[in-house]
RNA sequence: CGGGGCGUAGCGCAGUCCGGUUUAGCGCGCCUGCUUUGGGAGCAGGAGGUCGGUGGUUCAAAUCCACUCGCCCCGACCA
């Protein structure tokens, strides 16, 4: 692709270079704001096909709340408002007259969907309530990316609420592990899944859990975030009901959201020098058919093993580019660009001995498949694809991990190396923010299921009983 | 919000220092026509601009001055 940023010479210009030469996304005329191009916007559905899916299969149904927040209830619950504050935008007019009270574009929607729960939910038996939005959400950023960080962004919100604190407990890991898969298996990305520290935890959260991901620069990306609310919302919005005993409680609550930051995650994650390698499962397009001929003898020969061709790959999202004002490189490159996976090309060559030439996105791989057996040889392709995308990802990571034991060398494998730093840490704050003040690393979390190991904690020497993982973060 | 950079045709840029043969150019793209097609095709013709905005200096401003708006990159805050 002409014009595409060398991705070792400049991540971050390689990355906004994908992204506007992909179609993926523009930039909108709204300061901090995007607009989702329709091939963009092709991979995020597919996304929201899988996810929604996925949250209904775990027992969620889909609601929709609005998006103005009234002040005075957002304001009830200390530590969120004191999270969120500084990046809300605030409607301060309507019909043209000033409004008697403001009201909050919400930046996630907790307070609105509390106040509704406060009136939902009596008794016992109305619990759990278990239900997610699709939704948009304002944050006031200071400083925009693409898909990483916009004012206004897509994503997916659960609000759970239950009887007791073991089954909100239960509920908040059950949907990180849902993100955990979604990462994986569709996105083709391995996370690392785990509690959050105090410092980075949701504003009005008992706890956080995360999945991170690596990406292609050793930067680390919170992926998704699950979160156990504890009594803190309900009880700021009086969210209570009658038990079985007949006493009064309040309900134990949950949020869990995952956004359109994550089609930043598949850029900068599985992208090479070409532009955009899609994991099949998600591609908008999975192949894409070129036809090739230069006179009418030859589009005679062409035409109909393209429309064989086309007919086996059911199933398989497909795209014949006939377009004929390109020429074949440009073609090419475009859909290089794109990240479709698998380029299938029929020229008369090919249609004189019943075959197509199918090229790899991932690898670039060429192989010549017989017209009869394409619609199965692809869609095992897609499927290997897919598993080689997750295991280069998985490789890759463990590639930039390092164990660091002393912290002269964590600062060094921070300045110089980037990447995942697996290393012991006290638990506490000061020596977290010590660390991030000097190494421009944050701990992103305490693995889910790190091993037991006693250590010293890297910045005070105090006792560990495991590792966290330090990383710097998008 | 601090530091840096950039705003000239749809995109990428030159021209700005040192104001005046500049009728504001170049490449790509776009439109028309013909020829082309196994890795970004060729020729011919054509359309397209309040030089980000406002104000000032001057006989004369894309060019100098002031203010302003917007965007990008790097930090602090964040999904």
């Amino acid at each position: 692709m002409k014009g595409l940023t060398k991705r070792s010479d400049d991540f971050a210009g390689w990355y906004t270079d994908v992204i506007l030469k992909a179609e993926l996304a523009d930039y909108a005329p709204t300061r901090g704001c995007m607009v989702i191009r329709p091939y963009g916007f092709g991979l995020w559905e597919n996304m929201v096909v899988q996810l929604d899916r996925m949250i209904k299969e775990t027992g969620h149904q889909n609601a929709y709340f609005p998006l103005l927040v009234p002040e005075s209830f957002f304001q009830q619950e200390s530590e969120h408002v004191e999270g969120f504050s500084p990046e809300c935008a605030v409607v301060t007019h309507g019909g043209g007259k000033k409004l008697e009270e403001n009201l909050m574009v919400r930046p996630t929607s907790e307070t609105v969907i509390c106040s509704m729960y406060a009136k939902w939910i009596q008794s016992y038996r109305d619990l759990p309530v278990l239900i997610n939005q699709w939704a948009n959400v304002f944050r006031w950023e200071l400083r925009p990316r693409l898909f990483l960080r916009t004012t206004e962004f897509l994503w997916q919100e659960g609000h759970t609420a239950h009887a007791t604190e073991a089954e909100a407990e239960d509920e908040t890991l059950k949907m990180l592990d849902v993100y955990r898969v979604f990462a994986e298996e569709y996105m083709a990305i391995p996370v690392i899944p785990g509690p959050k520290t105090e410092s980075e935890k949701f504003p009005g959260a008992l706890r956080t859990y995360t999945i991170e991901g690596m990406m292609g620069d050793g930067k680390a990306l919170q992926m998704g975030t699950s979160h156990n609310l504890g009594q803190n919302f309900s009880k700021a919005f009086n969210i209570n009901f009658q038990t079985r005993e007949g006493l009064r409680e309040f309900v134990w609550q949950t949020s869990w959201g995952m956004s359109t930051r994550t089609v930043g995650a598949i850029v900068l994650v599985h992208g090479d020098d070409k532009g955009l390698v899609m994991p099949p499962r998600l591609a908008p397009y999975q192949s894409v058919i070129i036809p090739i001929w230069k006179d009418e003898a030859e589009r005679a020969a062409v035409l109909p093993c393209v429309d064989q061709a086309s007919k086996s790959l059911q199933g398989v999202r497909c795209k014949v580019d006939d377009r004929e004002q390109y020429g074949l490189g440009w073609k090419f490159s475009e859909w290089e660009v794109k990240g479709v996976p698998l380029r299938v090309e029929i020229g008369p060559k090919d249609a004189a001995s019943r075959q197509a030439v199918v090229v790899r996105r991932d690898t670039g791989a060429k192989q010549a498949i017989p017209l009869d057996r394409l619609g199965d040889e692809v869609r095992t392709l897609l499927g290997t694809i897919q598993r080689e995308m997750f295991e280069r990802a998985a490789a890759f990571r463990e590639q930039q991990t390092r164990r660091v034991d002393e912290y002269e060398t964590l600062k060094r494998v921070a300045a110089e190396e980037g990447g995942f730093i697996h290393a012991h840490w006290c638990g506490s704050a000061a020596c977290e923010a010590t660390i991030k003040e000097e190494t421009k690393n944050t701990i992103r979390c305490l693995p889910l299921h790190r091993e037991r190991e006693s250590g010293r904690c890297v910045s005070c020497g105090a006792p560990s009983d495991g590792r966290v993982i330090f990383a710097q973060a998008y």
